[in-house]
DNA sequence: TAGACTTTATGTACTGAGTTCAACAATGCC
DNA sequence: GGCATTGTTGAACTCAGTACATAAAGTCTA
């Protein structure tokens, strides 16, 4: 997931996971996504076919790099909160906060060519999936802090998939909201906000 | 979606959705997931790899018919749901309404077959990209009758992801929950309660 | 400097999902 | 029987993803 570094030893590497993500993205923007084949990406990149997939696992894989680095950012977070009195709410508020200070670098410059998107994810099969497993690491993660911080194993599954949604419902309005945006944050924040006043 | 009736006219199909299901967990029971071909599925129900395409988009669609007619119902509830004022509050507790009259069918022993292979959905591409396109499918429903009750887009789309989250975790925790789990709305209901009392 | 070792790249061949399209089969209707 | 309609079939194809053996390009060591 995160670039190994050249140890020095063996052949060094012709590519990387940036060159290869360029090069796809100039060919999605020229071709489209099923117009590029992973052949091309990797001409392009002038590496061989097989290359490509010593750096991604799949084709789809590529949208994801910049929301990795965000999901990187999450666990240092979770990692770096001591979370102090093991009950529900606090361990709640944990997880909110880590998020928050995750995303807190996104600005309006940042947004990540996913996010741009979504109409591509709603229709090729191939980045849904990779959207689905990205969720998934992310409500494991979550999960996993909430419940070594007690809380119970059903409430703290809830409780993650739960910002999750938030977090992906501020994401799409942000990305949407054009050049004026601003910072993802807020956007977050009051995504939490209008689920928590639904009572 | 939904079984069209053989409308009398034309050749009588030689399967049918149903049919192909069967034959497909048949087989995945027998050689699991990636074991099974669409060949093999198709041969076992006696017709051939192209009829099985007629049924179904994708090898990995067998999986959801049953949580299809799930949508369909909360499709039906949303549609009989006047959700009298259009206030965001009447209009939060109108989905959660629907989601919940949507699911009270769903006793202990009819645990969709997807439910009991959460394993086989996180680690395979296939139903991870169906999986992804059933909760987008949910996630535009709802968020469509919340604007539609005069909800602004953004705590729509929270409210209805959110929403989903809740049910997902606790049709996790259901199926997990072994033979004596009882209903599943309950689970979706105290999931809600987690989520809203995290404040 | 000649290997030995390590790491990355490449080529070939394969499986299997999903698409396209034309031909064919079975039914009801006139 | 002819015809439209609906559904099935086969063949050929594209492309993602996998497996594996081999080659290239470096570093390290004797």
């Amino acid at each position: 997931m995160t670039t190994t570094r050249h140890s020095g030893r063996g052949r060094p590497p012709a590519a990387s996971r940036e060159l290869l993500q360029e090069a796809a993205f100039e060919l999605f923007v020229e071709n489209g996504y099923l117009g590029t084949t992973v052949d091309h990406i990797a001409t392009r990149a002038g590496v061989s076919r097989n290359t490509f997939f010593n750096y991604f696992d799949a084709k789809g894989e590529v949208f994801w790099v910049e929301l990795d680095a965000t999901t990187e950012r999450v666990k240092a977070a979770l990692a770096g909160d001591s979370s102090v009195a093991p009950t529900t709410n606090a361990a709640g508020i944990g997880i909110r906060q880590a998020m928050l200070t995750a995303i807190a670098p996104l600005q309006s410059e940042h947004v990540p060519f996913v996010l741009t998107q979504y109409d591509l994810i709603g229709s090729i099969t191939e980045l849904q999936a990779s959207a689905m497993s990205r969720f998934a690491t992310q409500a494991r993660l979550l999960s996993e802090h909430l419940r070594r911080n007690g809380v119970a194993p059903a409430a703290a599954r809830a409780q993650a998939y739960s910002l999750i949604a938030c977090v992906i419902a501020a994401a799409q309005e942000w990305a949407q909201a054009g050049p004026l945006r601003g910072r993802l944050e807020p956007y977050v924040q009051s995504a939490i906000d209008a689920t928590l006043i639904a009572e």
